[in-house]
DNA sequence: ATACATAATTATGAATACAATATTAGATAA
DNA sequence: TTATCTAATATTGTATTCATAATTATGTAT
């Protein structure tokens, strides 16, 4: 019996999607369908549609008659990527300078500072988990379902990368200055200079990568 | 036997596209499953692949244990995807004034007489081709994979609504006063023109579907 | 030894069969 | 007549079986 009244492939996607953030599936692997199913438990007819979900999200790139492989994100995917997310994320926090509530501009001020305290305390897992938080309060709080959609998806496909980036030399305390524009423009409510910032930052971000 | 070698639910999720289109399927009606599948002279398997294709793109929803169903496009939706396209195309635009080859510009500029040609023959139907043809070399050149994945699916979305809107009073020489402004700024380079005349054309396209 | 052809094996793609849940229809009681 | 409970029916979800194409292995000839 099926406690959690999803459907078996919608649970299998998300585990197949954790294996495979954590590289336990690299990117270019082969997703044997067969075996997979054996390790989850389930028939192929589920695994294959997990599978199929992963691919409509980027996470997985299918050749027709060969199976599935972990997407290989090139240098070129990384910059045309972080170009659409420059746009839309502009955009969400430029509206957020708009139409945020005083309580949710706390909200993102006291993600802020748990940001700074992580910084503070180097720790990078903590520091890297608050800045996902806040990006995603930002896009939570423009608001807009079918851009949501899209920035969750593209950011799905950057977590394929490992993420030493953060770790190297300087990028965390940039990193935080960066958000620290971003809040600013925010609390005086200034679209222009937060979209601004936001787009620095996210340039900024994908240099970390090289 | 199967001539083409692509996958099955590749081309059923193409035809299922066009009902859909077509308004054979109207919005919000009842996906059978079976039905479909003997219509289309395969079984449930494929024809369940196909049916989740179309929901990637957001043609179709899913409601867990009750089927799929074509996606019913609110105002709201309409708002927030132009606005999504708003963004990703005029960003496009932006850089096609800069990176695009003389050879491309004249490309952009045939369509554009050939758009000429429609409206001054009242040809609604060829208008809108060209137009779609129009945005769609725009994107092209602009060459951003990921970024027309989204925009492609965004559109298709739009798709779902009837296209009257074209026939409206002066709305179509309005659409082609606006596509000029977006040409003219591109064969002066000017990336910014081009990007605000993009996104002010989004704007009344959106104003046209009330 | 290497290249090529052919047979055996393996994996994907599709159809069918089975299970479980949701919906509908019918019967009974208030 | 209406409401509710139960049985029948229909539909989604999953497993299994079958078909076909691709890959690998084997053998033969040059």
């Amino acid at each position: 019996m099926n406690l959690s009244n999803r459907p078996l492939y919608h649970d299998v996607a998300e585990r197949l999607r954790a294996q495979i953030f954590a590289h336990t599936l690299p990117p270019g692997s082969w997703l044997d369908e067969q075996s997979l199913a054996v390790t989850f438990g389930i028939s192929r007819t589920p695994m294959r549609e997990a599978i199929k979900v992963l691919a409509s999200e980027g996470l997985v790139t299918m050749k027709p008659r060969r199976g599935a492989y972990v997407t290989e994100v090139e240098r070129g995917d990384l910059e045309q990527i972080f170009a659409v997310l420059a746009q839309l994320e502009g955009f969400a926090v430029k509206e957020v300078a708009i139409k945020a509530s005083e309580t949710q501009l706390n909200q993102l001020d006291d993600l802020h500072l748990k940001l700074e305290k992580a910084a503070a305390d180097r720790d990078v897992e903590q520091f890297f988990e608050i800045n996902v938080r806040f990006h995603e309060l930002i896009m939570e709080i423009a608001g807009n379902r079918w851009m949501n959609g899209v920035v969750g998806d593209l950011r799905k496909v950057l977590k394929l990368q490992r993420r030493d980036s953060l770790g190297r030399s300087g990028r965390l305390q940039s990193a935080l200055n960066e958000h620290r524009n971003i809040l600013k423009a925010l609390i005086k409510r200034d679209g222009a200079a937060a979209q601004e910032a936001m787009q620095a930052h996210l340039a900024r971000g994908l240099e970390a990568t090289r």
